[in-house]
DNA sequence: CGGAGTTGGTTGGATTTTCCAACTGAGGTA
DNA sequence: TACCTCAGTTGGAAAATCCAACCAACTCCG
């Protein structure tokens, strides 16, 4: 009997940003925030722990480290496209949090959409387009429900 | 000066569910595992870490903890009201795992609509119902962007 | 009746990770 | 010369995690 471990995409995309502090950093390159110093500041994360979670982003391809001078070498960290590929993980963490965690003085983080409102997002079916309620959602398992 | 740290609704949403296992530990909830054991096996979570993840879940209410048994006393987890709220960040959990880290044998883990297709999620904005794309976005921060 | 199995944990101790403050090095600025 | 910036690195304490074993209360089987 093979360990029942569910290995699905969603445990697969959790080893790459589910650590701590790793999503903040993702977060923090999302705003525009390149440089190592910005990244502790606007995050808290410890600077060890920071480098850690920058070279295994690297390692992982979401992040690349560019260097932006060269006396003294200095880097500054962007997302390739997979990573920003991350961009809707954050946009639903935002939602929930904006819905159901707000502080006291309204979200400090607002998203204008091209069309110019607020960006709030829905979730839509590639399919038929509506809005997916999770009720209308189906899950098919491939390991065996029981035990 | 205070702190600098962005105390964003991606934040307070990640100390919610941020830590370690958390997120797998809802994810099982979400396909209907409601029993320890049963989380354990399909997680691989320490035992100990479970307890304490749920507790905190309970405490954070996004988890109930339902006796289903007098004699002896048997407790299963169900995702709240608020719990079934993260299930928008699971899917595009899933999402990114399945379009970009796709295992072997294809994502054990279908999730079917009720229009009858495969749900392939889209984010849109509620405002114009368009489909989203990142560069469509633009963020706009409280905080000084400098510094 | 005795023994094994099930369920939902708890416990102790080793290991690993995190945290924090201080330090470094290469250069710039006053 | 003295101080500041930036991107880290280092050492050591503190906290979290992991693991295997244990436990309690009950059921089931023979």
């Amino acid at each position: 009997m093979t360990s029942q471990v569910r290995e699905c995409s969603v445990a697969r995309t959790l080893d790459l940003i589910g650590a701590k502090w790793t999503m903040l950093v993702v977060r923090e390159l999302h705003l525009g925030s390149h440089r190592f110093d910005q990244i502790v500041r606007h995050t808290g994360a410890p600077r060890d722990i920071l480098t850690d979670r920058l070279r295994k982003l690297e390692a992982n391809g979401l992040v690349e480290r560019v260097q932006y001078e060269d006396h003294p070498p200095r880097f500054e960290y962007h997302l390739t496209d997979l990573g920003r590929g991350l961009g809707p993980i954050l946009t639903m963490l935002r939602e929930f949090g904006d819905r159901h965690l707000a502080g006291e003085d309204g979200p400090p983080l607002r998203v204008e959409h091209s069309c110019g409102h607020d960006y709030q997002p829905v979730l839509t079916c590639r399919a038929c387009g509506e809005a997916v309620r999770s009720a209308d959602l189906t899950m098919h398992l491939d390991t065996a429900e029981a035990s």
